[in-house]
DNA sequence: TATATTTGCAACCAATTAGTTTCATATAAA
DNA sequence: TTTATATGAAACTAATTGGTTGCAAATATA
């Protein structure tokens, strides 16, 4: 099994339990109530991201409350980081403004 | 079938496809050549990067040439935008402090 | 023209994924 | 103590993924 950042973040459901927990500590309960899915099918989610090392747990008595450990989310701003040279530049620019002329042509 | 930018950089060999006509466009079978599978295989990754966007493609005879669009790089850089106001603050450097020392009282 | 090269596509296959239902355990509340 | 709640884990399943081989079409070269 693969169990990177990217594979975590591959998944829609798992993005958006990410973005939740970005804002506030959660839940499993909590979580599962804002998608169309079972509890159990989000605590796999949250397994997998768990694994991923994208949230950390803290408990409180039977409670489980997730939360995003960020580490993991600046690994992928750094792989980024070689293409964001890439969009910056003038050539690329260039680029995008002949291929908006062309379509304009269109 | 889910294509998206994500689902797209989830593969490492995608990754590693990425990054290489990153740095110059290249012919399926010069990309080949980097990779421990076969040229169908790689052709693959390529049809999905395609139907994600991430590649564009210049035809040369019978040579085809990917090259890089990052457009859909800059996509992922926008959704990390959220994160970064995170981990950029001082609440979330203090937190990491905290790790830290309860790292080395171990 | 005949042959070699570059490429994409289809059929197939094993492993993985993302969901389900069922169950066990731990903690809180009546 | 009994009952309800919160959670994780196991077993199962259908769909998807990432690879393979084989083939056809287009273009270049002898």
């Amino acid at each position: 099994m693969r169990r990177d950042i990217y594979q975590a973040i591959a998944d829609p459901t798992r993005r958006a339990i990410i973005t939740l927990i970005a804002l506030q500590a959660m839940t499993p309960n909590a979580l599962a109530e804002h998608f169309d899915m079972t509890r159990q099918a989000v605590s796999k989610h949250i397994k997998i991201l768990t694994e991923c090392q994208v949230v950390k747990q803290e408990q409180a008595g039977r409670e489980i409350y997730y939360k995003l450990d960020t580490n993991k989310m600046k690994e992928i701003d750094k792989w980024l980081e070689q293409f964001r040279k890439i969009w910056e530049s003038r050539f690329n620019q260039l680029d995008n403004v002949l291929s908006t002329i062309k379509k304009k042509k269109k």
